[in-house]
DNA sequence: ATGTCC
């Protein structure tokens, strides 16, 4: 298929409506990083997402945006719910809720330096990871797990996991509302049962970072970061359950009379109006999948917490919690009155801005951080939601794939690599050396490049950018 | 992403 791209102002490209698109397709990206110039198919995603039943706006596509199950990664979608809007599984990735959490140490570079290679020892004894594998937890069964499920990251801190601080500066409070843990089935919660508190596979990872550069002082302040100083970075997300609960609503939904009445272009958009009983199944069996994920992370961080206090002495505080997999009942204005959106972000961060409801109180004036991580060995970004993006409040999730993973195992050595960042002053505790290989660097977009094209297209502020000092491989 | 195929 070929797709003629326009540009429209710097940093913004317009797809326009043809054929079955309800609405126009827009790209973030400068010319170099459009997936077209990078040899990725993901824009005729972009174009058949637009075709969506209900969609808003247009089709949304983030600097980082690359190929994915039916809906490109990096891709938002938002549907009108009371125009039988609809909500698809693929919109949200098999992820569900995969997102990243920071932590801030009270504690500089140079003074770490002689501790690193202990704490890393000690995390790469104590942080479980790789596909398969246990957890940090071991549930008891189903009841505890629809507790788990219902009660996210506070269901952790009521089991002492944590404190009612970390709460207040995750999204939603660590909690999604509409959990329905009856949707979730058997399958997935016995998948689910020995792996919370684990970090998964993939690009997954936990990482020791340092604050290489202060670009929003005030912001900063009020995130609790500054020049030099140490952080923790937690990337990942439901694992096995997430995985599990897509698959069944996706074959839900694909058996549903929508399925044939949609007459959709591509089978992995499956999907069914927000308001129909498959719709809400998803829904409620997502919200559930989310609060997994979110307790995965409040129990990585306090595993974390005690190596810390340990080996460190010092403690973390809690930065911020998002989730870049995810589709939210939201309003916001279309076409000047408010509507009530189901807003599909599919590696795509939330950014709210300030002045926005919903806000933690303490961010309130600030806005929220929007957590951008790189790949091994590059950067990663603390940036913050801006008022004029009209993607719904979304902004990039990370630098966005290059290569597939076949093409990396092609291409890179894992011990080679892990050699490289050694001599690079980058302490590397791989799960697998296959693993590592497909994470490459060079597998992945520039992450500068990418966050300079999202704050130039005005999705987000850049506030600080971390390097990394360690990182333990999922 | 994922007990990388039910």
């Amino acid at each position: 298929m070929d797709i003629t791209v326009t540009e429209e102002s710097p940093f913004r490209f317009r797809i326009d409506q043809q054929g079955r698109m309800s609405v126009p397709g827009v790209v973030f990206a400068s010319r170099e990083l459009l997936p077209q110039a990078v040899g990725d198919r993901a824009l005729e995603q972009v174009v058949n997402v637009a075709m969506l039943p209900g969609i808003v706006r247009a089709s949304f596509a983030m600097p980082d945006v690359h190929w994915g199950y039916g809906f490109p990664i990096g891709g938002v979608a938002a549907t009108d719910i009371d125009a039988g809007g609809v909500v698809s599984p693929g919109g949200v990735g098999f992820d569900i809720s995969c997102g990243v959490r920071l932590l801030a140490a009270d504690i500089e570079r140079a003074e770490l330096a002689p501790l690193l290679r202990r704490l890393m020892d000690v995390l790469g004894d104590i942080i479980p990871r790789g596909a398969g594998r246990g957890g940090l937890w071991r549930l008891s069964g189903r009841a505890e797990m629809e507790k788990l499920l219902t009660r996210g990251a506070g269901y952790a801190v009521e089991r002492g996991h944590g404190t009612p601080r970390d709460l207040a500066r995750c999204e939603d409070r660590g909690i999604l509302a509409g959990a329905d843990p009856s949707q979730v089935g058997q399958r997935a919660v016995d998948r689910g049962l020995l792996q919370v508190g684990s970090l998964g596979s993939g690009n997954h990872f936990l990482e020791i970072q340092a604050v290489d550069r202060v670009y929003d002082p005030r912001a900063a302040a009020a995130f609790g970061l500054r020049a030099a100083q140490v952080c923790v970075m937690i990337h990942c997300g439901s694992r096995g359950l997430g995985h599990q609960v897509c698959a069944d609503h996706v074959r839900i939904m694909d058996r549903s009379p929508y399925a044939r009445a949609f007459d959709l272009p591509d089978r992995q958009l499956a999907c069914a109006p927000v308001a129909s009983p498959p719709g809400r199944a998803y829904l409620g069996a997502m919200a559930a999948a989310a609060n997994y994920g979110r307790a995965n992370r409040q129990l990585l961080t306090e595993a974390v917490r005690r190596t810390f206090t340990s080996a460190v002495g010092v403690g973390l505080d809690l930065v911020y919690d998002v989730s870049h997999n995810m589709a939210k009942i939201e309003t916001h204005e279309v076409g000047g009155t408010p509507r009530r959106l189901c807003v599909h972000r599919k590696g795509a961060t939330l950014a709210l801005p300030a002045d926005r409801p919903c806000l933690s109180e303490d961010l309130a004036e600030t806005g929220h951080p929007v957590l951008v991580p790189g790949t091994m060995g590059t950067a990663s970004y603390v940036m913050v939601g801006t008022p004029e993006n009209d993607a719904f409040a979304s902004a990039c999730h990370g630098a966005g794939r290059v290569w597939s993973r076949h093409q990396a195992l092609r291409q890179v050595r894992g011990q080679q690599l892990r050699d490289e960042l050694e001599s690079r002053g980058i302490a590397v505790r791989p799960s697998s050396w296959r693993g590592l290989a497909e994470e490459a660097p060079a597998a992945y977009k520039n992450v500068d490049a990418v966050v300079a094209a999202a704050e130039g297209a005005g999705l987000a502020r850049v506030v600080a950018r971390l390097v990394p000092l360690g990182v333990v491989k999922g």
